[in-house]
DNA sequence: TTGTATGCGTTATCAG
DNA sequence: CTGATAACGCATACAA
């Protein structure tokens, strides 16, 4: 491979011992005629250290496994800019768990083989079996999604984004409701929580739960099944993707109730008519998952961490209150 | 940090020579009875391997860097799942260089300082210095996205995808063509080779081409101008996105002609009507670009390799042919 | 087949 | 302030 120029090629054009070339390098005490001589050599070599041989060393690293369940989603996007946002000194080694729990796993144990020096698992599901694995590794971890009582955590406040629409749908006066949600056991902070607050507020509206997926076609098809059977003139969806498969389904069917989604700004706006939606602030919880990290990692916390980032409600085109 | 069990726990607890469980890792001879007890231990310990320790012994490492200007785009995303479906021994390290040809050169350097085993770069713009940092590297590197005589690459089948618009625009027969077009310099591939076949076929059609950028909400300003300025009956657009901005630009303006795109199937089924566009096959790129990767790395071929991917026009409801 | 010794590039300890 | 030396965990050439 690669011949890099070494602390020790430096010491000897620069005619001192190797360890004075790496006090120079780590701040320690050198003499100003030292320092400029060995300032000249680095530079012109543009030497740079070998992060091997430093972690090795040093037995630590700063290289942070984050493990995504998806990665063609505005909201990871976001949540993994604002995990850049604030940082200098650490590498993000991430890796796509395409929502699958079984790779989510190998994920971690990959992570752990590769001598990561923390993980950030970002997740809609914890099995057992990763639960475990997460309790058994010696490393900082840090998750998001799922408000998981054991890990220190950030999580999206689902519960008061369901009552933020529930307040909301009380103000449409709908006459039939469908919710198009997810299995609470796959994802239990959507599944459930999400929905408790909007169940709470149609106590006297007729409404129907459908359960679906998070993936565009199977809530386009279970949307069209239920949109057939039955006439709705409010839909709401577990998420802004879904909802977009519901509007496809009432396109089709030519039928044009109300909308409301959950999620990111950017599908929001693509569609037509632009959706009413719960948005998170996702890079802000990216933002605060890389603060709680490096504070889990370097103060080692006894209590357990648990950061709770908001949302609100944009109302957009796809709802109109009746005059 | 944490305390993992070396080989040398593993040699002492077997009473064997450290080099005894290396090559007994690493497939060497080992007799019988030694092996069973090592898989004994090793497997209660859970031994894994210290990678840093191993690339500092072996001078070389199974991490690439690869590089993508965002994150939030379907064609990234397949691309990514591409790289990794032949994957076995190697890991990814993700950089997001956030369409920013700064980023994008620091994340070289940065990578090379993180001394991975090579590059893989996705980018839209090489800038001079960027080419330069690259063709100093030592490191094997394979680029997409621009077609560069001087680096190893997979690239889109931009000119054909060009060719087949401007063949199917014919059928069409448009009296007034917007196309929405993007920087060549900025990105020549899509700015310069995918509007060249849309232009040829264009003589004897009047058409105006208006630069704008990737953005949605720049697309849908710059088109909104563009459209109340004139009246169109067909919008072509550099990219989904951009053509997403252009039919919202259209709604706002209550007018409704064809529209047609480049890019990602996603977009185009998720807009309202769906959306003609021609396909490029990301997946099928990302698996090309890793095989590309790993046999620049392992064979070092002289010639300079180049590989195409192709793609197809899908019709679907935002064009119809005039009876 | 097995063990000993050495070195990868770095940092840290401890004399000088 | 400086330099020799050991150590991190692993792989390997060489000797036994």
């Amino acid at each position: 491979m690669n011949k890099k120029v070494t602390i020790n090629d430096i010491a000897k054009m620069a005619n001192v011992a190797k360890s004075t070339v790496s006090r120079y390098l780590n701040g320690g005490s050198v003499s100003a005629h030292t320092r400029q001589k060995i300032d000249r050599i680095v530079k012109e070599y543009r030497y740079t250290p070998n992060t091997f041989a430093q972690s090795l060393k040093q037995q630590k690293n700063h290289t942070i496994g984050v493990i995504v369940p998806r990665l063609d989603s505005i909201a990871q996007s976001d949540m993994l800019r604002g995990l850049d946002e604030n940082n200098h000194d650490d590498t993000f080694l991430i890796v796509n768990a395409y929502q699958d729990p079984e790779r989510e796993l190998a994920a971690i144990e990959k992570l752990h083989a590769q001598n990561v020096g923390g993980i950030i698992l970002l997740t809609a599901n914890l099995t057992d079996a990763i639960r475990e694995t997460l309790m058994a590794s010696p490393l900082p971890i840090v998750i998001q999604g799922q408000d998981e009582p054991n890990f220190h955590r950030v999580i999206m406040a689902d519960r008061q984004g369901g009552e933020a629409v529930g307040a909301y749908i009380k103000t449409l006066n709908p006459e039939n409701v469908l919710l198009l949600n997810v299995d609470a056991k796959a994802d239990h902070a959507v599944g459930y929580e999400r929905f408790m607050g909007i169940k709470a507020a149609l106590t006297n509206i007729p409404y129907t739960e459908v359960i679906t997926d998070f993936k565009l076609d199977t809530a386009k098809r279970d949307a069209k099944m239920a949109m057939a059977a039955d006439q709705y003139d409010l839909v709401i969806g577990a998420t802004d993707r879904i909802v977009v498969g519901a509007m496809q389904a009432g396109y089709a069917l030519q039928q044009t109730p109300q909308y409301i989604g959950f999620g990111q700004s950017f599908f929001s706006e693509t569609v037509t008519p632009n959706l009413t939606s719960f948005e998170f602030n996702f890079f802000e919880a990216g933002k605060q998952l890389y603060q709680l990290f490096t504070k889990v990692r370097d103060e080692q916390p006894q209590a357990i961490q648990r950061v709770v980032i908001d949302g609100q409600l944009v109302i957009r085109d796809s709802t109109q209150p009746k005059q």
